[in-house]
DNA sequence: GCCAACGTTGGC
DNA sequence: GCCAACGTTGGC
């Protein structure tokens, strides 16, 4: 399998780029996850060393910021059990997980975040998911996208 | 802070 | 299985 693109939602008061940046060993789970959609994609299909578009939601802008990797593919999300965790899901157990995580590590800061409105501005970014779907919060993001987002970020 | 879009729940 | 009610997401 080649390796592929994804792109994660953050709202940046949670958990930005920055505190991945800071996180030890500039690494997290990647927790909280409640879209069955989005539970499927991180289950079943992202794979270690796949290349992650960091993404910032309900920021001022909402963009892309950077990027990760997936170190780790698709396994229970321990938030579920936990009973003091605001993702806390009573109907969930240990013999039935019903969510699912990642891990990912930080890889870089764009010098130039790339906005939403950038991306919706760019016919060549206009097929995104984040465009057309805009609520998923794991989404598939092509090689080409990838690129050319990588390439408008202008390095890190 | 508003609210449209959209996902989930639950009564029937 | 339909669909109204409700909750959440996320751009603005």
């Amino acid at each position: 399998m080649p390796r592929r693109y994804w792109l994660l939602k953050s709202e940046p008061d949670v958990f930005s780029i920055d505190d991945l940046k800071k996180a030890p060993s500039q690494r997290t789970v990647w927790e909280g996850v409640r879209n069955y959609q989005a539970r499927n994609l991180l289950r079943d299909e992202l794979q270690k060393g796949d290349g992650v578009l960091y993404y910032h939601s309900n920021a001022k802008p909402s963009a892309v910021v950077g990027t990760a990797t997936v170190v780790r593919t698709g396994y229970p999300d321990p938030a579920q059990f936990d009973k003091k965790s605001d993702y806390h899901d009573a109907a969930a157990t240990e013999e039935n997980p019903r969510w699912y995580v990642v891990d990912i590590a930080f890889e870089s800061i764009f010098k130039h975040p790339v906005s939403l409105e950038t991306i919706k501005e760019t016919r060549a970014l206009s097929e995104m998911v984040l465009v057309k779907r805009s609520r998923l919060s794991v989404q598939p993001v092509t090689e080409a996208e990838w690129k050319l987002i990588l390439r408008l970020g202008g390095g890190s």
